[in-house]
Order: C-alpha cells, then structure tokens, then sequence
DNA sequence: ATCCAGGATGTAT
DNA sequence: ATACATCATGGA
C-alpha cells in the first residue's frame, strides 16, 4: 500500500478518535479489535480503517490534536479522500468563533478540541442512522459491521481482507428476516425497503442534495425508516447541511435543561429554535459537540 | 424484572 | 397537524 502523512499544522485542530468515536460515522473500524470506547483508556493513536470507493484507508494521529500529524496507508493517494472523510477542509477555528459563548457550549468545545463532523458516503450513512432508531452508539457499529461482512464486497490487501459497505442493489438483495438475523429488529424492513428504493432510482441522493435545508429533509423522509431527525443526521453527517441539528434524546434533555425557550412543540419549531441559539450556519457542529459531551460524560 | 437506547410508522382524532 | 400504540433487542 501507499503511505502518506498529512501534518496537522496545515490542517488546524484535528482529533482523530472523537472524530470517528462520536457516533456520527459507522464505516470505519478500529484495527485493534476493541469496540469503540467513549472514554480515553487508550493513547488515542489506534489505527482506524475503512474501504471507500472500492479503495483500502487506513489512518491514525500521532503526535497530539493541535500540532501532530495523520499517518496513512492506502491502495491509492488518500490525502484527498481523507480531507473529503474528516472534513480537513472546514476551518474548525473559524467554526468555533463564530459559535455563540454560552456554559453548555463552551464545555463541550473544551471537552473534545479537534474533534469534525464527517463528510460520509450517503448510502452506508443512511442505512447506520437508519438502524440507529432506539439504539445504543455501541450497537448500531456492531450492526453495521454485521452488514459490511455479510453483504459487502471483501478487498484483501497484503494478507489482511477488509470489507466495503454493501452497495444498496447487494442490500436489496437480502431479505427482510436475513437482515433480522443480524440483529437490526425492526428496522429490518426499513433498511431493506430504502435499499431497494436506491437501487432502482426510486428515490436518491439527488433527490435531497442540494435542495435548501428544510425542502432536503422534508425530501429525505422519502426513504422508508426516515423520519425528521434520521434525516437531519444525513444531511449533517454526509450531505455537509452543517446547519442541521437533529433532535435526538441526548438534545432533548439538553434542550429541555439549558434551553427549555427552544422547546417549540413540533420538531420543526424546535429546530428552528435551537438552530438559532446554536448560532446557524454550524448549528450542527455544536449539535455533535453537545451530544458527545453529554453522553461521555460520567 | 423493568427500563431504556442518536425514532419511525400506522392509525385514530 | 397532533396523540398514541407498536415495533426488536441487548445491556444496565
């Protein structure tokens, strides 16, 4: 494989494990073995690997979250995929400052300094937070990894075989009891009818990129297990809507302590609301930076 | 045992 | 538009 480094100087503050431990993106493994952990019982310099475009990636941080460096090992040149992935290309200060100064938000910037949203590929991003409905963080990566090593295509590479997230026609393909036997319940259906959508260009991504925030996640409900908040997880965490704020337990609560003005009844008001107070246009960053603080902590 | 988890859907109102 | 029951499953 190729390899590659990518300093960090040039990239800003950057923090691999929250990044890809937050519960924002399922495609990635940790090459140790050990399910993801919330908490840093490790050095924080694991490798993590996936299989994007039909490519191998593998990626870790050494040498801190400010001034360090990611070293990689790809079947091709991941410097471009890893700055589309990880989001090198957003500027986090600037992001940051421009985020309104309020104590919630102030903890969890401080908490996880580095930490990006993801820029995911759309059909494995839908598919996770479609599985994600009442579902633990620690569950949903191990139904993914059920599906990836089930369905998806193994690419082996110098000895070591890595799977790629099954396309949607290899989705569709399954039943609705095959893809219960891995454990998806009854989200079962849903995975298996959204994929069957896909795969016949019923409803897809075009459907729902571009289109202004609100319009792409009225659109996105089209797919079946999508409701207003799986949507909002779409948009933010593959189709880059940085402004999207998906109300999800976590926020609830949050919203309900710190914000309790926020709560307007309906999802959309509610949004609208707490999308303001999240300062707008990255109202989403501080979204996950609130969730993964409140569910790490203690 | 009872409760809960990054909720969505079908149905009744 | 909003209210409610129902939907699997594993871990605490």
């Amino acid at each position: 494989m190729e390899t590659g480094v990518i300093e960090l100087a040039d990239v800003g503050p950057f923090d691999l494990q929250s990044t890809l431990e937050s519960g924002q993106s399922y495609i990635w493994r940790r090459a140790d073995g050990r399910t993801y952990e919330t908490r840093r019982a490790y050095g924080g310099d694991a490798w993590y690997e996936t299989v994007v475009d039909g490519e191998v990636l593998r990626v870790r941080q050494a040498g801190g979250p400010g001034d360090g460096r990611l070293e990689w090992e790809s079947t091709t040149d991941a410097t471009p995929l890893l700055t589309r992935l990880l989001r090198l290309d957003d500027d986090l200060e600037a992001i940051v400052d421009a985020t309104p100064a309020n104590q919630l938000l102030d903890e969890a910037y401080a908490a996880f300094r580095g930490m990006r949203l993801v820029r995911d590929p759309f059909f494995p991003c839908l598919v996770s937070f479609i599985c994600s409905a009442q579902m633990r963080v620690e569950r949903i990566y191990r139904m993914q990894t059920a599906l990836r090593e089930t369905y998806g295509d193994p690419v082996t590479v110098e000895g070591r075989t890595y799977y790629a997230f099954p396309t949607a026609a290899q989705v569709a393909r399954a039943t609705e009891a095959d893809l219960r036997a891995l454990g998806l319940g009854y989200r079962a259906p849903y995975v298996q009818q959204t994929a069957e959508l896909v795969a016949a260009g019923g409803v897809t991504r075009a459907d729902v990129d571009g289109l202004p925030y609100e319009a792409a996640r009225e659109a996105a409900t089209a797919f079946v297990g999508v409701g207003e908040k799986v949507a909002d997880c779409v948009l933010l965490f593959s189709l880059g809507y940085l402004e999207a704020v998906p109300l999800d337990t976590w926020i609830r609560s949050a919203i309900a302590e710190h914000y309790p003005d926020c709560d307007r009844g309906s999802y959309a008001d509610t949004s609208r609301a707490i999308r303001e107070r999240f300062g707008g246009e990255y109202a989403g960053y501080a979204q996950t930076y609130v969730f993964h603080h409140l569910r790490t902590r203690s």
